[in-house]
RNA sequence: GCCGCCAUCGUCUAGGGGACUAGGACGCCGCCCUCUCACGGCGGUAACACGGGUUCGAAUCCCGUUGGCGGUACCA
């Protein structure tokens, strides 16, 4: 199987540009054959440097590798240029100066579903002849057979007046010339495949691709936003770089994404990569168009994230930090096995590295006290809860968790309140807010001095106002 | 407009004429667990777009309608 991913340098690589990226390389991998990658770049416009770049760093972030390439299509001109005028010569293609306003005349005259034909002329685009009868059908894995009636088909322009190629030549040409076996592309391409396959027609009679089989084809369903319309910035994350912003890890993009029109068969939702390359098929591909949802990325990235050993979460999280904010990763990069002692208390309560430092950060001295928090805990109440919980603590010999767990709750019972009359005051005096990790894993963590400092200080800082309260 | 693709819970899907009282996962709701938030456990909610056929029998096959999407560029 030789299998190409072929995208087009307009941007950031999107999820639906993705999932057919990994669709190709779960089918390489899984029969043993090749990738090939080609920048289809003869728009020279919008192919820029960094848009080639945004795509080549989106592939490699999702570990999806190549085994050819990249190719670019630019680069192909001269060889483009030489079918094209064998082509013309041969009388299977023509310059013809008719405008799209030319052709909307034409079908006005001859009918609204008759395809244009142009008269040969000197100068101007060239077209392909299209026969007038018969039809091109597509062979579809996915789809099953598509028939595409001539008569209703326009003789395409396949170069500009300039001799540029367009899009449906290159294409064509290209995959003839690589030797491409197998075609998976996203669905919007299946109107297109008549036409690549009327240009591969006629390099054939030309006498080009000697013995090569037409390619398979395989057109993958679209993917669209939430609201089933387009995928774009509206819908949050989007592209590649946005979902790694965002704190997906990247084999849970990649289990997810595999997920979008395609389906093991046997209510399996979880698969590792191992497991994707094994079972993926292309028959298995659904034909319907699927939406991109967050909400089932987040369950599973929180899974794999939970799944995780420590170590490698721990260095998650630095690169994620080390790559949406320089001060985070600087504390974080101080203390190793500090931080990695904060995401053992952090693991089972994130769903995206993103997640880890506004819940984690008071660890490393990152405090902010929400009033809202302070208000409802470090009232008169709170604040003798907490001076209750200092003089505990300040006994303790042995600082533990297991030790602190003790104290507390001995604690909570001696006075007969509920737990978290004692737990939230001494949680918000330590981290600012009301969620945090266990409480008990939290001191722990911070120790008995800075423990101790930070109750005093919001003692401090909430006393005065306590002490104006009247008695209840 | 024309050409084409698609149609099962809110979402992703299983389903290939009788095993469908339509299964699973996410979400949502409830209960349990519980120091917050989560995790976990248990239970629940919820779908065959519509109309005609074919057949003893249709979510499954055919036709039509409606809806969504794609193509219709000297874009890719």
């Amino acid at each position: 199987m030789r299998l190409r991913f072929a995208p087009s340098p307009t941007g950031a690589l999107h999820i639906g540009g993705a999932r057919t990226a990994l669709f190709n390389w779960l089918l390489a991998r899984h029969s043993g054959g090749q990738l090939v990658l080609r920048i289809e770049d003869t728009d020279k416009e919008r192919s820029t440097k960094e848009n080639v770049e945004q795509i080549l760093e989106a592939l490699r972030w999702l570990e999806l590798d190549w085994d050819e390439g990249p190719i670019f299509q630019s680069e192909r001109a001269p060889r483009h240029e030489q079918v094209l005028e064998a082509l013309l010569d041969a009388g299977h293609a023509y310059r013809s100066s008719a405008t799209a306003d030319d052709v909307k005349v034409y079908k006005q005259r001859h009918g609204a579903d008759c395809g244009f034909r142009g008269e040969q002329e000197k100068e101007g685009a060239v077209r392909l002849r299209v026969p007038d009868e018969g039809a091109t059908v597509v062979h579809d894995v996915i789809r099953g057979d598509t028939r595409f009636e001539h008569v209703h088909l326009d003789d395409p322009v396949i170069a500009r007046a300039d001799g540029s190629v367009l899009y449906n030549f290159a294409v064509a040409i290209d995959d003839l010339d690589a030797g491409i076996t197998h075609v998976v592309r996203g669905e919007d391409h299946l109107s297109n495949t008549p036409k690549q396959l009327l240009v591969l027609g006629a390099a054939r009679a030309l006498g080009l691709g000697e013995g090569a089989q037409e390619p398979v084809y395989a057109h993958l369903p679209l993917l669209h936003g939430p609201d089933g319309k387009k995928l774009s910035k509206r819908h949050g994350a989007a592209s590649v770089q946005e979902l790694r912003d965002a704190g997906y890890l990247a084999e849970a993009v990649r289990n997810y994404i595999a997920l979008l029109g395609w389906g093991a068969g046997d209510d399996a939702t979880v698969l590792s990569t191992e497991e994707l390359i094994k079972r993926f098929t292309l028959e298995r591909v659904s034909r319907n168009p699927a939406r991109f949802d967050e909400t089932k990325l987040r369950w599973l990235n929180g899974l794999y994230i939970r799944t995780m050993n420590a170590s490698e979460l721990t260095a998650r999280v630095q690169a994620y930090l080390a790559l949406t904010d320089a001060r985070a990763a600087q504390l974080a990069g101080a203390d190793p096995a500090l931080t990695q002692r904060a995401v053992e208390i952090s693991q089972e309560k994130i769903a995206t590295l993103a997640e880890f430092w506004p819940l984690a950060g008071f660890v490393f001295g990152e405090r902010l006290l929400k009033p809202a928090a302070a208000e409802r805990w470090l009232g008169v109440e709170g604040i003798e809860a907490l001076r209750g919980v200092r003089a505990a603590l300040a006994e303790l010999a042995e600082f533990d968790q297991v030790a602190i767990a003790s104290t507390l709750e001995g604690l909570v019972e001696q006075r007969a309140v509920k737990p978290r009359e004692i737990y939230q005051p001494l949680r918000v005096a330590l981290t600012g807010t009301t969620i945090s990790p266990g409480i008990f894993e939290s001191v722990a963590l911070l120790g008995p001095e800075e423990t101790l400092r930070r109750i005093d200080a919001a003692l401090n800082h909430c006393a005065p106002a306590a002490d104006t309260g009247v008695e209840s």
